[in-house]
DNA sequence: CGTTGATTTGAGTAAGATCAAGTCGGGTGG
DNA sequence: CCACCCGACTTGATCTTACTCAAATCAACG
């Protein structure tokens, strides 16, 4: 299943995310910084493991450019997505302070992820604070994701959580330079849709053709768009703070 | 309903929680710089809020004694709590980072906490850094926390959580020195458990009876103790890591 | 002694799960 | 080229878990 090959530094100052909206610059000094401590890109191919739970943390990534998601196992096999993982995501940073994965994390699409050593995050807190407070600013981040997702999972009804998981990625995905027109990329399938919104395929699919035929989402071929955002906010019962400027490493 | 006062400060020298063996002592240094920094203790009556979400973030706060929790609501009333609060929880972090409160948090019973200003955070990052990285690694648990009541949540049956519930909080609670003979205090309401799972009272009520009829808990008067630790465990599909000293602000 | 909050019980219902097939499209190998 | 395979998606039928509504109990408290 795994297919992972680490390829030599791609050149930060080219980095494609950085220039987005979306995140902060930085200092020079902080961009240098990062990329002298960057090892390399890891790739992973669609499926593949990224992160295995239980495994002790060795790396740590920053989701360069595909999609990937988080997520746990019961003993017998029932999984639940905590998160969807979009470019410009750390991955394992949790893992990372916690010394061992608690979570696993698998590729959605093909991805690259640039990789950075154990001792990295110690330096950032001595010799760059500011960058220590990002990465706090980053996992206080990360735990709002998943703060809003058990609000969904465990308070609202089927048509609710699908409604809210379309608007919530198609805000994400934007925000990561993914929308092209009206549409934005959706390579998650419905049973991954089920595990993070802890429903049946059955019910998550039949959920989903209701949307559809109320004219509130489009959703084939992996494209995701919605016409009508405030309706399904509407009926997701879901309203977000505008989404703030984040950095990036 | 809320009823807040404000103490002097109570001097660290003699904090209850420190002393503990879950808690890391940390350097005199560090111990002095936490204690100057100290505005005094806020007291809460069981019931009030903490935290109110949707406020600008004012104050930072460590739980000296009490519980509390923290929760979101839909529009309609519907409520998710996504974690309890026990003494030596920090309280705010991440409403801190990201500049507002995301959730609201509620007095269990009577509280007090240690009072930080806005400031604090920033001062720890510039001239204490492994208390920053101490910082994110608090922000990292708490995640994982959520992340494991996600997976509840979302894939365990009624049962599962209930037995989940009791067993995580049961253990928590003894690391924070609250165990008695073989009990905790349980100052949750059947409405709270429900609340915390995604259940409705009804079935929480039906749920709580089955496992006491199965002499899985004994859970009467605000006190909860479990038999056969292992058998819950097994129930619930629920094995923790031991839990690791943490980091006492 | 009435009120209030928490818990409990009963009855009926509905949301969503499970089981079982079937479709559809894109590979793959003969 | 075509048969067939596989994964993703659909559909139908049935069943179960958990919800809702309603009311009773019970203890604490003023």
């Amino acid at each position: 299943m795994r297919a992972a090959t680490l390829d030599p530094p791609f050149p930060c100052t080219h980095c494609p995310l950085r220039p987005l909206p979306g995140f902060i610059d930085g200092s020079a000094e902080e961009r240098t910084f990062i990329a002298r401590r960057k090892l390399g890109q890891l790739h992973v191919v669609a499926g593949g493991t990224i992160l295995p739970e239980g495994q002790p943390a060795q790396y740590m990534f920053t989701l360069l450019s595909g999609w990937a998601f988080r997520y746990k196992t019961l003993s017998d096999g029932r999984r639940q997505i905590m998160n969807v993982l979009l470019p410009g995501d750390l991955v394992g940073l949790q893992s990372h302070m916690l010394d061992s994965h608690r979570h696993s994390v698998e590729a959605l699409t093909d991805v690259s992820l640039c990789t950075f050593g154990r001792e990295t995050v110690w330096a950032i807190y001595k010799s760059h604070p500011p960058l220590g407070f990002a990465l706090t600013w980053l996992a206080a981040h990360e735990e709002r994701l998943v703060d809003d997702a058990i609000l969904s999972v465990g308070r609202r009804s089927a048509v609710e959580r699908i409604a809210a998981l379309m608007v919530h990625i198609f805000k994400r995905a934007e925000a990561a330079g993914l929308k092209q027109g009206d549409a934005i990329p959706f390579p998650l399938t419905q049973e991954h849709v089920a595990d993070a919104l802890g429903l049946s395929i059955v019910h998550t699919n039949r959920t989903i053709q209701h949307l559809r035929r109320a004219g509130l989402i489009r959703l084939a071929d992996g494209t995701l768009s919605i016409g009508d955002l405030r309706a399904l906010r509407r009926v997701a019962l879901y309203w977000e703070q505008p989404a703030e400027p984040r950095p990036l490493f």
